[in-house]
DNA sequence: TACGGCGTGGCAGCTTGTTGCCACCGGCTC
DNA sequence: GAGCCGGTGGCAACAAGCTGCCACGCCGTA
């Protein structure tokens, strides 16, 4: 059965989501995902017998309503784990015997298709496990050591520059800053990736999705709703101008000098 | 309906696979996947209205027997595309209509679903059309003039102590090469990469998936003088043939030495 | 207005990396 | 046995990167 809108799904197969007994799971790449008007919020997680597992992209993080929307979900009694490489797909999972697949993002309505057959059901459900086991836990996540950083827009053109592999002097000229800042930058970046090569640097920096940056770094000079529209998505889920407190402003001096 | 084992899909559904008239359509991580034993070779290609798509990973290109493989399929008249970002799930699809959906892999026999439901098939069938369109052409993968590069087990080795932050003279140490072999290694990577700077070295490897790779792809077969001339470096600054039986043939001499 | 905090940018000392050169060695082939 | 090929390893010139130091300017506050 195939239904087209997040409003169609809730009335269609809402009491569906809702008689889960035993497990819930969902997979979901943004915050409109599952929206389920009117319906989320009663979608029971401190029930006694009842798991839910909550599977979140990354990049859900990098902005404050996401990650209010993560720490409420883990509050109200969710398992919510982070996924740092990217979800195949977005599902909801109901006691390991009813899937709700979600169609591609795009214009207009997006189409969910509900299956029950067990052994797509079970296909589904070994994806998303495979997933889960490979994600992090949200609490562990948010207190490593060093989290993923979330970079403004000028560690951002840092990043486009150190991965265009130019020299640090043609760089540096490039973003209009003195040599001497634009290694302080790298310094930095060097630091929130906890790296001690660039070369970790740069796995790092891929594995933590940051090069996904440079791709907006193309996009810079456009209106975030201008990006929204190009991508298909809504604005709230593109992260265009993302400002932060990430990038310490400058190191403790050291005293005592050696 | 679910089944276990090639050869029980093959006798169970394997007149609904030959029964393709518009598109045949398969993704598969490995050359085990799909055999079909028996029936492979009657999957028709060259059929003048049939559409046939093969999706592979591109761990697939890392041996002989997966290239011509690989080969043999492109010659027999399928579209062939190769997946450098990896594949979620391993499918066929017929028609558009129908799809089998690979269980993961394991011990024992695979399980394999076959699913009719258009809702569901329409998505597997975006996914897999997602993964076309991301996908490379084989024969311009296969031509490129840096197509992604494998590794033999050295090289997976500097790889591991370029990632892990050492110094070259300690990464080295470590692998029991001078200092001058090691960094000679390193140049062999950053060739293979297309790298500028170690960071770009870094995305590249992380972005390819290169810890997965075993053997040297490209200019295998040629001199090292030659390729040597190609990159226009004298002949001993080239480490030519990363290939598993180039163990180094002379014994380490350290004796003797300040 | 003066002062402190913060960031910048130039300089420099030092470390690390890049690559050419060349002598040497072992294996293979003729 | 000689010669070729391929690889190693030490040395060295040079380039690139790392970071401390310090003078300077801007901004905010008292």
């Amino acid at each position: 059965m195939t239904l087209r809108g997040e409003r169609e799904l809730t009335e269609r197969a809402g009491h569906l989501l809702l008689g889960a007994r035993h497990e819930f799971a969902c997979a979901a790449g943004d915050l409109l995902t599952w929206s389920l008007p009117g319906m989320r919020a009663r979608i029971p997680t401190d029930h006694g017998s009842l798991t839910v597992r909550k599977l979140f992209d990354v990049r859900l993080l990098a902005d404050e309503e996401g990650r209010r929307h993560l720490d409420e979900a883990a509050r109200r009694g969710a398992l919510v784990r982070i996924s740092t490489t990217g979800l195949p797909y977005e599902t909801i999972i109901v006691d390991g015997r009813l899937a709700v697949l979600a169609g591609p993002p795009g214009p207009g309505e997006r189409s969910y298709t509900v299956v029950r057959s067990p052994g797509v059901v079970a296909n589904v459900n070994a994806l998303f496990l495979a997933a889960w086991n490979a994600a992090a836990d949200l609490a562990e996540f948010r207190s490593a050591p060093n989290p993923p950083p979330v970079l403004d827009e000028e560690g951002r053109r840092v990043l486009a520059m150190l991965g265009s592999g130019r020299k640090d002097e043609v760089a540096a000229r490039e973003l209009g800053l003195s040599l001497r800042t634009y290694r302080r930058r790298v310094a930095a970046l060097m630091r929130l990736l906890d790296a001690d090569s660039r070369f970790e640097a740069g796995l790092r920096a891929r594995e933590l999705g940051l090069a996904l940056a440079q791709e907006l770094y193309d996009m810079r000079d456009k209106p975030v709703q201008q990006i929204a529209d190009l991508s298909g998505v809504p604005r709230s889920t593109v992260y265009g101008n993302l400002k932060g407190d990430t990038v310490p402003r400058q190191p403790k001096k050291i005293q005592n000098r050696a």
